[in-house]
DNA sequence: CTGGGGAGGGGGCCC
DNA sequence: CGGGCCCCCTCCCCA
């Protein structure tokens, strides 16, 4: 017994889900574009996106072998089975789809594109790799995962892209050097924008692409103390700041990003269309003896990176970070082991498909089932809110998307939301209102050497000078956070705050220091880091005399005064 | 192996 | 909105 429509459906409902963004938990940067989709379809049309997407949620695509239109095509073919017709694509667009197929590993796509160029009479510029070919297969191994190679590789940046393509140019028939040649301007560090190494992410495989950060509606650069840098290259051009989800959207409009995924386009004449449009991909195909990444992920593990290069782990620290910890506090929600962000830790030991499955299960559920406070993408359907999937805990509306979210939660008075607080006061139970109390004392107390305070919060009665500080402050009390990374979904009650979260993601690093060269996300980082240099050591343990660079270790370094043992 | 120090990185939040 | 600071987590190194 079997449904016949059942894969066709199925794959209707995610190019729906697509085009809302709904679980989509990896966004394709194609230069200065970004498309969002879901990692579990990419993985099953492209042994390239398997890899590739393994860790990252952010791919920045070659923009030498993809541009934003031709990927808008490859997208929609992956998640329909179906090709423009030939009036609406030229020939010269088929082979740049044939390009982008190829490198892509999307072999149905590019036999399509193949098929087509040769029923035009048209020769091949860049010859077909038959996915049969033994050979191809190994030629696919090579040049499969050209950034993770290079990530994993043993050999010197510098050497990488020679050897790369001396081994194929060694190894590979002319049919195959098409795929071989894409191999050496993938790397970050010859793309591009990527002569400068150390700018790159070391755990995204992207590097500063400044269209697809500004696509991302934000202004993610900083100006270098130092003086030039790959990173000072992004266009500091401010965006209309949205929220990131809308500005995503608006960059899939400016992209031509589809309007109506669930026909894609089909405008006129007869669209290509694959035979089975849930079982065309990598199912068919022979068992892939590529991709010996999946079990080396592309990702290098902290353990396996000299800090001295100045690239810490960066997204380990902020998954494991990233409880908000003056939140928990403040709402009593604890800090719980299945905590948020651990996907990729979780990887490590995994096979790929569950792997995926559960990564982005958990980077999609973050939202909701972090802590209380944090309203975002509600997991599982509710039936009442049908598509209305962003929900404001404090009313319980739902919305179609985080923008009509956010606007909804702006419409919220504090008054309305602080009602609400104390309402649920199991929420804000008795200890943390001692906490809470404790704290605003503190800040009291901090406060009583300066000048008037005149404002004061309602609920904590810490007071500030000014009214915008206090309604900032006031925000951290909302039961909503309105300010999403658009990357990982994750919530921020400050925009700046968020800002400075999707630099981490985009491995920026605007502060470099002149000394060692040694790069930092914050300019705060490169003042504390310079004390290494000059051996200032500001910060004295008043009971050992003994000094530190940085006034953490010296909290940290009383603990150990202070603690029991 | 362990504890302490140094340092990179992230988030919160006030100015 | 950016800067600056605080606090936390984590990793690495070394005694």
């Amino acid at each position: 017994m079997e449904l016949p429509n059942h894969a066709k459906q199925l794959l209707l409902q995610l190019n729906q889900q697509r085009a809302k963004g709904y679980l989509c938990d990896v966004i394709i940067v194609v230069e200065n574009a970004l498309f969002r989709a879901h990692k579990n379809i990419l993985a099953a049309s492209s042994i390239y996106f398997k890899s590739l997407i393994l860790h990252d949620n952010l791919i920045n695509l070659d923009t030498d072998m993809v541009n934003p239109s031709v990927f808008r095509q490859v997208l929609d073919f992956i998640y329909t089975g179906k090709l423009l017709s030939s009036d609406q694509v030229s020939d010269h667009n088929f082979s740049a789809l044939l390009t982008a197929a190829s490198y892509l590993q999307l072999h149905d796509l590019a036999a399509l594109c193949r098929k087509k160029l040769k029923r035009s009479g048209r020769s091949l510029l860049t010859k077909p790799t038959t996915p049969t070919n033994g050979r191809t297969s190994r030629n696919q191994r090579l040049s499969s995962t050209p950034v993770t190679q290079m990530l994993i590789s043993g050999l010197k940046d510098s050497d990488k892209p020679k050897r790369r393509e001396e081994l194929l140019k060694e190894e590979l028939s002319e049919d195959e050097m098409f795929i071989g040649s894409t191999a050496n301007s993938l790397s970050p560090s010859t793309s591009k924008n990527g002569s400068n190494g150390t700018t790159t992410s070391n755990n995204n495989n992207i590097s500063s692409n400044s269209g697809g950060i500004q696509e991302l509606g934000l202004d993610l650069s900083k100006k270098s103390p130092s003086g030039s840098t790959a990173t000072e290259e992004v266009s500091p051009s401010s965006i209309p700041q949205e929220s990131p989800q809308s500005a995503s959207e608006s960059t899939a409009n400016s992209a031509s990003f589809e309007e109506n995924p669930t026909n894609p386009q089909m405008v006129g004449g007869e669209p290509m269309i694959l035979g089975d449009a849930g079982g065309g991909g990598e199912e068919s195909q022979p068992p892939p003896d590529v991709d010996p990444h999946s079990k080396n992920p592309p990702r290098p593990t902290a353990r396996s990176r000299q800090r001295p290069k100045g690239e810490a782990n960066k997204a380990d620290d902020s998954e494991r970070a990233a409880l908000p910890n003056g939140v928990a506090k403040r709402l009593n929600v604890n800090k719980s082991s299945d905590g948020t962000f651990q996907c990729k830790e979780e990887d490590e030991g995994m096979e790929n498909g569950q792997e995926q499955s559960e990564e982005s299960g958990n980077s999609e559920s973050e939202g909701g089932r972090n802590s209380a406070n944090y309203v975002y993408r509600q997991e599982g359907f509710e039936p009442a809110l049908g598509d209305n999937l962003y929900v404001c805990i404090p009313c319980g509306k739902g919305f179609p998307s985080s923008e009509e979210l956010n606007a909804h939660v702006e419409t919220h008075t504090e008054e309305e939301l602080y009602i609400k607080e104390e309402e649920e006061e199991d929420v804000f139970p008795k200890e943390e209102e001692a906490e809470a109390e404790d704290l605003s004392s503190q800040a009291s107390l901090v406060n009583s050497g300066g000048e008037a305070r005149r404002f004061s919060c309602s609920v904590c009665s810490r007071s500030y000078k000014d009214p915008a500080t206090l309604r900032q402050h006031e925000k951290t009390h909302w039961l909503t956070r309105p300010f999403p990374c658009n990357i990982c979904g994750k919530m921020f009650t400050q925009r700046g705050t968020m800002t400075r979260h999707m630099r981490s993601h985009l491995g920026l690093k605007p502060f470099a220091c002149e000394e060692c060269g040694m790069r930092f996300t914050r300019q705060y980082r490169l003042t504390e880091h310079m004390r290494v240099h000059s051996g200032e050591k500001p910060y004295e343990c008043q009971l050992c005399g003994g000094k530190f660079t940085q006034q953490r270790n010296l909290i940290s370094h009383l603990r150990m005064h202070t603690s029991p043992s």
